[in-house]
DNA sequence: TGTTCTGTAATAAAAATAATTACAGAATGA
DNA sequence: TCATTCTGTAATTATTTTTATTACAGAACA
């Protein structure tokens, strides 16, 4: 679902889009209201895709590495649903029905099609059109 | 996700689509390799939106009780996703940030709008595509 | 009237998410 | 220098969600 890890990406961004200086985790875990180290983990993902930088140390933080107009919500879709969004179930269906056995590759084409219908809208979104509506 | 609950009805309504008389839960079960009970929940959902039919007793079963093209996979997600796909976090965002008071209704917005642009790609697929598929 | 289906509730197991604890290392500055 | 306050990350636990199982009443049929 897009709420989760993707939702907190988002509510992350918009906060460093908004701050002036270095960021902690604690009071960005405050605002959202959820575990500092879960902040510090999803800000991990961030700064490897070069969307945020991080001050480790005393009076240390994040902020944003690039101008929000840069930063599109499909860009954060993929890093956060590398897998994809719609992934697999693992039970594997029966191969001896007709059915059973191509459902799987119907099911990967369907998930791509949604995926790509879905990322087309967050493409068109970044986070200073969020940061905007604040 | 778009599997679970989503892929099994399309594999029910996929196979029954196939398939000449009433066909028993537990053999869409084999063919799916879940759980009958799962099934016949799931069947009991697309029966009250009128998709299948079920007879009861001794060789009973279900079959669909609408033409395969006339089953959109849009319909589909609006039965099982009635709450939304990208349902809330239950974690109440600090309200005394100007971030975290907004971002609700942000996601919320965000929501609707992926969901619409998921829904339209949906809008287009039918279980009758998916069975010329098999 | 026994057999074989369904419907559904209740419970248990498994998987996915989120939270917490713990601690080493980095930067600061008194 | 060294106490303080940040981060990074591993390990564990807790919670929630999803899936599976068990159980049994009722329907239809031969």
């Amino acid at each position: 679902m897009i709420n989760g890890r993707f939702a907190t990406a988002i509510h992350i961004l918009t906060l460093l889009a908004r701050e002036e200086g270095d960021v902690a985790s604690s009071y960005i875990a405050g605002s959202i209201n959820i575990n500092p180290v879960l902040v510090r983990k999803e800000i991990s993902v961030l700064r490897d895709a070069g969307f945020v930088a991080t001050q480790e140390g005393k009076n240390g933080g994040s902020r944003l590495a690039v101008r929000p107009s840069k930063i599109r919500l499909s860009d954060l879709y993929k890093i956060i649903y590398r897998e994809g969004l719609f992934t697999h179930s693992k039970n594997m269906p029966n191969q001896h029905c007709a059915v059973g056995r191509r459902i799987g590759t119907i099911m990967d084409n369907l998930n791509v099609e949604a995926e790509q219908a879905l990322l087309k809208r967050l493409h068109a979104i970044s986070i200073q059109d969020l940061l905007d509506k604040v």
